[in-house]
DNA sequence: TCTGGGGTCCTGGGACTT
DNA sequence: TCTGAAGTCCCAGGACCC
């Protein structure tokens, strides 16, 4: 298989370029873009569809700075000139505003990211028709069965992509062309942004094995920092380990994958289909909330959790029979619990009433600075032979569920 | 004042069944 | 009736990804 890999780097502002600039913060109202161009420049109007004609017009000095942010949140992601200045993902923002409070800081908006994602995606699927989604932003291609796809090995094509998706939206793109997904991911990295990457299979001792290990695809920082406690730093380094030393070290599965990776081997076909295995919501605090003083509050966010996760069942079309929550306390710790049915639902009031069972299972004497609702084990809606939405059960006194606790109306 | 949200996959322990 | 082994399922936690 020939496999691309293509990262679209959404949202790039031209007239920002080598400026420091953070992505991060929950959405708000009053970071609606969209609406304060238009207040601000009314000549014309400002939608998703013309931004991209539009943005390169956009003062800088219209972007808010970093300066003095307080509250809640992480960096998504920061352009270079942010990173000299210590700043990066998953940092948080008043953390960052101190290391580099000039920076220019965008709020996180998935609708837009989410409009630009499927134009990117189905300009390419219009080109090479097999393509697997790797995210908002990201996705796989296989271009075997591509007329001229292999034309300059594949440059050919890269560049109709990369123009295709410049014309219609205004980003750029990279794109890593390889053997396999792992190795095309990797390629995707050495170019960006908006270059091309060719990695062929004898380009592996020159290429990939000088790079460090978290370059792989599945090295986080955990694993990371295991190898490098056995002096194991490189792609290289790894790829001289016998692999019944990585099984030993790292376990059947994750040792093996690990070898093989090393050699750049990866025999994953792309996928253009999947089904998801559970959907989730959940919500961070402003503040810290107590079970019992913050009762009302918590029991309105749980209400509200379990039925954004129902509309999002009931708009996707599917019901799941195990349900869960997830709380993280203040010392950050994360605990979840959850619960089978025997059934498939996609009732937010059951959900509910399930997913209030699991808390009764959870220490709530502590303060909570995270609550969320899972719904797992899906299967598309009206599938499941026993596929019935039961109203709560009936008011049968007695039952457990109806103990009236905490933060729950149960 | 640190540390989002929405996912997938893997592992290991315990309960249950055969 | 008891016991142990093996397989399976459920559950909780953690690593990782974008």
């Amino acid at each position: 298989m020939d496999a691309f890999y293509a990262s679209c780097e959404l949202l790039r502002y031209p007239q920002l370029k080598g400026m420091p600039v953070v992505i991060g913060g929950g959405r708000r109202k009053e970071d609606d873009l969209l609406g304060k161009l238009q207040a601000a420049y009314p000549e014309g109007e400002w939608t998703e569809d013309t931004f991209a004609e539009r943005l390169d017009r956009i003062p800088v000095d219209f972007f808010p700075r970093l300066n003095g942010y307080t509250g809640r949140g992480v960096i998504t992601t920061a352009t270079y000139a942010a990173r000299q200045f210590g700043v990066g993902s998953a940092m948080g923002l008043m953390k960052a505003a101190k290391l580099c409070p000039q920076a220019i800081m965008l709020p996180v908006d998935f609708e837009r990211y989410r409009h630009f994602s499927r134009t990117f995606k189905s300009i390419i699927t219009d080109i090479a028709p097999v393509m697997q989604d790797r995210g908002v932003d990201e996705v796989y291609i296989d271009f075997t069965d591509v007329p001229g796809g292999q034309r300059e090995g594949g440059r050919v094509l890269a560049r109709l992509i990369q123009k295709s998706i410049f014309e219609a939206t205004g980003l750029t793109c990279s794109v890593g062309v390889a053997p396999n997904k792992l190795i095309a991911k990797m390629a995707s990295e050495f170019n960006k942004p908006n270059g091309i990457s060719i990695v062929h299979e004898a380009d592996l001792q020159t290429l990939i094995w000088p790079l460090a290990c978290r370059k792989i695809n599945g090295v986080g920082p955990k694993a990371d920092e295991k190898l490098k406690g056995f002096g194991i730093h490189t792609i290289g380094d790894l790829a001289a380990r016998e692999q019944h030393w990585l099984i030993e070290n790292f376990g059947k599965s994750y040792g093996a994958w690990l070898f093989d990776a090393a050699w750049g081997r990866d025999d994953r076909p792309v996928e253009t289909e999947s089904e998801p295995v559970s959907m989730s919501r959940e919500t961070t605090f402003e503040r810290d909330l107590h079970a019992v003083r913050d009762r009302a509050e918590l029991g309105a966010v749980f209400t509200r959790l379990c039925e954004q996760v129902a509309a999002d069942l009931q708009r996707k079309g599917y019901e799941g029979k195990t349900i869960g929550i997830k709380l993280r306390y203040d010392n950050f710790q994360a605990v979840t619990r959850d619960q089978s049915l025997s059934d498939y639902t996609a009732d937010a009031k059951r959900i509910r009433q399930v997913a209030g069972q699991c808390l009764k299972r959870v220490d709530l004497s502590r303060r909570l600075r995270l609550l969320g609702v899972r719904v797992g084990s899906l299967v598309k809606a009206g599938a499941a032979p026993d596929s019935v939405n039961h109203p709560m059960k009936a008011e049968e006194p007695g039952h457990e569920w109806q103990t009236q606790l905490l933060f729950t109306d149960d």
